[in-house]
DNA sequence: ATTGCTATTGAGACTTAATCTCAATTTCAT
DNA sequence: ATGAAATTGAGATTAAGTCTCAATAGCAAT
């Protein structure tokens, strides 16, 4: 068994600011995995039902250790590599957002009808609160179309103390 | 001898939109070290001096890996170990800003004068450009002040493909 | 300059997230 | 049902970063 790396897991529930689902898009993940692999000449297997539905249970960010030590508490056999393969895919089909932190290890969290967001992340308590600013999109995207940079994606994530652990 | 990871190096100068230097910030960082580790009740090593002055002397991004090869070849000896010892103090006393990247490794850059900025990161070639955006900050702050966030620091980086590799 | 208390160093062991290996197994189009 | 090709998992490997600890160096007080 890996070592957990000890990090503090407390209040890790996103704040008041997530932005709200759009119940516009379907609940078909399942689908949309398939008709992805069935493009790429890959197989829907077991193994990656059962990290697709464990993904899309979760509804706040997790990490892949958090990820893989629930999956193996509920009795289901993924090994740790298989996860490892599999999130890739969720995240080349859009089911799945990854989002590269400054600490060693990314968090994961399934875009399900979501906007994206940028995260503000306390030092403290470890607590992820989303944000989400139209103004410093749409600022990023000026910034890059002056540089004729092409933008595939970007990281926005501001460190400090949220309001809880400020006060004490 | 440690491995080098294989990663695209290729141009990996800053384009046009570094920030100007501001001369009137003096040039004695050495000093600067020095009342920090007297302070705290540390010492200037010949270690740290070398390492002092070749972050120095050094006018772009780098990483610790290729900061300790460059120290090497010039027949200077200070171990791997100094330099991620004396790294987190020279971020400490603000002469070095250190900017976590969405890679596993971070990298460096002296300020000496320079104002805070974000990176475009060129997924092909490596390249990463400064910008600075004062309006982006702003609205930074703004989204602290509503949550009652204390923000410490925090990372942008937008990922892509500068305008040489999208054309190419 | 000498002394002595600490801080520091460096070689190499260790940690750990992530990736790789490869034989055994499973998927799925035919 | 069949077989080519993809996939799995246990464990090895990689590599950035951290830690250990005996030997050494800085420096303040004499
Ligand atoms: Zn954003
Ligand atoms: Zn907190
Ligand atoms: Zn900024
Ligand atoms: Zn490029």
């Amino acid at each position: 068994m890996r070592k957990r790396r000890e990090t503090k897991k407390t209040g890790r529930r996103a704040g008041s600011a997530r932005p709200e689902r759009s119940p516009a898009q379907g609940e078909d993940y399942e689908a949309v995995f398939r008709d992805f692999l069935q493009e790429k000449g890959l197989k829907l297997t077991r193994e990656r039902k059962v990290i697709l539905e464990e993904v899309f249970r979760h509804d706040d960010h997790f990490d892949i250790d958090e990820f893989y030590l629930k999956i193996k508490q509920k009795g289901l056999k993924v090994s740790r590599a298989s996860i490892y393969r599999t999130l890739p895919l969720l995240l080349e089909c859009g089911l799945v957002d990854e989002v590269k932190t400054t600490e060693r290890q990314a968090f994961y969290e399934h875009i399900h009808g979501r906007r994206h967001h940028d995260h503000l992340v306390c030092l403290s308590c470890g607590k992820v609160i989303e944000f989400y600013s139209p103004a410093i999109e749409r600022l990023q995207e000026e910034i890059c179309r002056r540089r004729r940079f092409k933008s595939l994606r970007h990281v926005l994530e501001i460190q400090g103390h949220c309001k809880d652990c400020a006060s004490a």
